[in-house]
DNA sequence: CTGTTAGCGCATTCAA
DNA sequence: TTGAATGCGCTAACAG
């Protein structure tokens, strides 16, 4: 039995709604009654029960964030993000798991709801129509972080797929590679997955460059399908200098299967990858690749969502996120990586 | 404004009483009863508001969970571990990101505390006094995982890092590999750096090989630190053909570093990592490192945890983690690397 | 400046 | 099998 706000009362003498207004900052005490009141909060070692307070208060200073996958360099380099700013803000952050599985992030999304939470961030996954109708009928805000919603309108902060890849594309081609192959994500995933696959292609159109399909393969964003995705680019026999991973965990994949096969980076072949997590920086080589600023967009999130709280608006703004190209070691020009199949 | 269990009463014709009753699965209510009020609860769309629940019923569902840093490949394997098992038991988990700093912890450690959570984990890092007197004071259990209170007798789950070191030193000697350089953690870290110096040491003392001093450099578990530590080794210019890195990411560095200078792992130096997080796989080569099941390890700590509250018991039993030594690519026998400076 | 009181939404006696 | 009443710890009127 901890010890309450009618225990600090009794203490120092004075009603509970006075400790009360000494707690909380409120006007309305005298100097004296206050010095009383907080010797008597040290001596007792009283605590605010803060799920009291979010009975009578109605908000509990809390967030929920659902990310399909909290193991692995992108969606903990969010969490901190969120994390960090939402602290700094006064708020707690419940962290689910999903899994990318519907019944866990319906699970989720209903507990969340239980427990009250002030505002729900939803990060990097696909929705289904399911979870849009949950959603639709939470009462707190929610904010998109590194995916959207097509058929809802919530807001999101995220950075333009199609643009970066594009931009990746181009970056590729400017440094005179012509045959580029492109590793994906899911081709079902209209999130993630396919505006970095039309970037891509209409990067190559644009340049007048064909697209070759036996160059255009498709993974998970996980390491092993990137390795896997090497694989099938090599049993192609196409030629090609150059692949586009399409998440840096494929690139590094990538960087893995060709030093299992001999194929050395960035002489013989040229790779770009994509979110620039610290898998990038600590490749071997070091990866060149397509930033998005995590950490930042971890911190549009909380503020968007706390902006939106504060303003009971509905009023949606989208934060489109910066991406930037982080030149490492991965791509030379054409004419000095050898490429393969030539 | 929610919809409560009242509407849901009068809606359904029934006392509040009768509608918690079902809510709840307790004995006392008719079929015909039963029927009526799950149907009103459909209809209504009600949703148990479980702050007010765990302001009578004095338990909120919910863990906290204080890590030194959530972004990286050891605390997010171990935080998804916890998640995982957490939402198993019917538990949510509140993430602190302590970022090591003190007066951090202690703001975490009181929220929490407001918050009311069930119980609490302490990840991987040390403990002050004076957090140490404030864990001692928490009402809910309290587990530590991959770290342990040397002051205060709280139970840990966490790998027997001497025994761990020792076996990961012997190893490479048992491959024949004699000048073994050492990068430790902190060594003021008396709980993850320390107990590796000693088990590496002991390990060499066992065996008959001296230790140098010029082969032992100290870093704090991060790639760049590992980069450096490898520099150093080099600047000393003393004969070595293995280095044994207290992390993944510290082996990566030395890996990354080695690149750099030109010398080959495995052919020109063996590399031993710990950890065996997702790093290691990735690595290039592979690496060979120390396992340490973080996944398990968040598991366990949250079964001890729930444990410890069922039984309301102070009943300290620690859980040793196994470790393991994975082989990967980055140890040769001795005769088949050439060693630098040799 | 301070105290009294009425809930917040729910589980839980105790009666009926 | 059911309902009325009580209180969890706190904030927010309202009254003095």
């Amino acid at each position: 039995m901890s010890i309450t706000i009618k225990d600090v009362a009794k203490h120092a003498g004075v009603s509970i709604a006075t400790v009360s207004r000494i707690v909380n900052n409120q006007p309305g005490f005298g100097k004296k009654t206050k010095e009383k009141v907080l010797k008597s909060i040290e001596e007792l070692g009283y605590t605010p029960n803060a799920i009291a307070r979010g009975l009578v208060g109605r908000e509990t200073r809390t967030i929920g964030v659902l990310l399909p996958k909290v193991s692995g360099l992108f969606a903990s380099k969010l969490l901190e993000g969120i994390e960090t700013t939402a602290r700094k803000e006064g708020y707690s952050v419940f962290v689910c798991h999903t899994d990318s599985k519907e019944d866990r992030s319906i699970q989720d999304l209903q507990v969340l709801k239980e427990k009250q939470v002030d505002g729900m961030i939803y990060a990097s996954d696909q929705l289904s129509l399911a979870q849009g109708q949950l959603l639709e009928a939470m009462t707190c805000p929610i904010v998109f972080v590194s995916t959207q919603s097509l058929t809802h309108p919530f807001p999101y902060v995220k950075v333009d797929d199609y643009q970066a890849a594009y931009d990746g594309t181009s970056y590729l081609l400017t440094k005179g590679h012509e045959q580029i192959a492109f590793i994906g994500g899911e081709q079902d995933d209209l999130i993630a997955g396919k505006p970095r696959d039309k970037g891509f292609r209409q990067a190559m159109k644009d340049h007048g460059m064909p697209i070759n399909e036996a160059l255009m393969v498709y993974g998970d964003f996980r390491f092993q399908s990137g390795k896997k995705g090497l694989r099938q680019l090599l049993a192609a026999k196409t030629p090609f200098s150059a692949v586009f991973a399409s998440s840096d965990e494929m690139a590094v994949g990538v960087l893995s299967e060709a030093y299992d096969k001999g194929i050395s980076v960035p002489k013989d072949l040229a790779v770009l990858g994509y979110d620039n997590t610290m898998a990038a920086e600590m490749a071997i080589p070091p990866l060149t690749t397509i930033a998005q600023p995590l950490d930042d967009m971890g911190k549009q999130a909380v503020t968007l969502l706390l902006t939106i709280r504060e303003n009971r608006g509905k009023a949606i703004s989208n934060i489109e996120a910066e991406h930037e190209i982080v030149e490492r070691k991965t791509v030379l020009l054409r004419k000095n990586t050898k490429g393969l199949f030539y």
